[in-house]
DNA sequence: GTTACTGCAAATCTTTTGCAGAAGA
DNA sequence: TCTTCTGCAAAAGATTTGCAGTAAC
């Protein structure tokens, strides 16, 4: 599938969607213009955008778009693989359906990808020795970025358990 | 430190309590009869309690705990590297220090371990190459264990995005 | 004796739900 | 035409905060 592969800001004709058109159909979904909105709000990008931005962003284009149908689209969305959820105090997401490790800083929040080969085949076998059917992942390290930790080398960290 | 060998249920000697101590000492906390309760109700079981659960176990012993210090006792338990939160629906917890997988099933809320080994090389890695400073991981498998697989092979499953 | 922890209650905010109307297929 | 999706508003909860009293060190 080729979903991920354009980070597009613009929108695009009707045919270049035939993917997810075809992605939603086969769980008796449909594609709707909110849908695409939503889509190139978050899926291809590396912002880590939170369900507020991303309403926001969409609201560029459709003013009257509710946060439920943000909310909706993107658990739909994160549930089909094309992008994943990230803990913290408040719920991120990310675009890349590529496997990789988020570091987020509990700090400042900012979310670091950390791509590694070891983690598809990892959770190939994880997987697979539970018998366990997997819809979405969950590679989190959080902690503090090298840029929160040079200013003040010790001392209490702000602590948002998610 | 061999604070997560002993899945303890009643109260120890005090001096059994002091590798606990020393470590909240480090960060300027104090231990009290109130966090043992909430350290034993957690640490070394395998059970993913939530808050709820843990408040409810600590309550048979200090009726009056209420869901703020538990809620705060096991952020800082986390934060120490003790236990590890679980996303889903409810924030749970689980009580083992050592680097393992949780598969969460979307449709019971049943969590599943697997262990393995390369994940610790794989966080080492990935911090050290971002320069992070790790302090909580979370290696989660989201979707739909064996035994809810059996009984419905195909259709639509409660998906709850956390 | 200090300072941190506890407990209570209220506030805060995210996320979900229900329903009527709009619009994909 | 039949469902599904959307949008609004309200509900439902989970989690946090503030403060006064208590207790650990």
């Amino acid at each position: 599938m080729s979903l991920n592969k354009e980070p597009v800001q613009s929108v695009r004709p009707a045919a270049a969607w035939a993917d997810l058109r075809r992605l939603l159909a086969a769980r008796g979904g449909r594609l709707t213009p909110q849908r695409i909105a939503i889509y190139e709000a978050v899926v291809g990008r590396t912002t880590h955008p939170s369900v507020e931005m991303v309403c926001d962003e969409v609201r560029r284009r459709f003013p009257s778009v509710s946060p439920a149908t943000v909310y909706a689209t993107l658990d739909l969305f994160a549930d089909l693989g094309l992008i994943q959820q990230i803990s913290g105090p408040v719920r991120r997401y990310d675009g890349q359906a590529a496997r990789h490790v988020n570091l987020v800083c509990q700090r400042c929040g900012r979310v670091i990808d950390v791509h590694d080969p070891r983690l598809r085949s990892l959770e190939r076998t994880v997987a697979a020795r539970a018998r366990f059917h997997v819809k979405a992942v969950r590679f989190e390290l959080h902690g503090i970025c090298p840029r929160c930790r040079r200013p003040r080398p010790r001392g209490p960290e702000m602590r948002r358990g998610a």
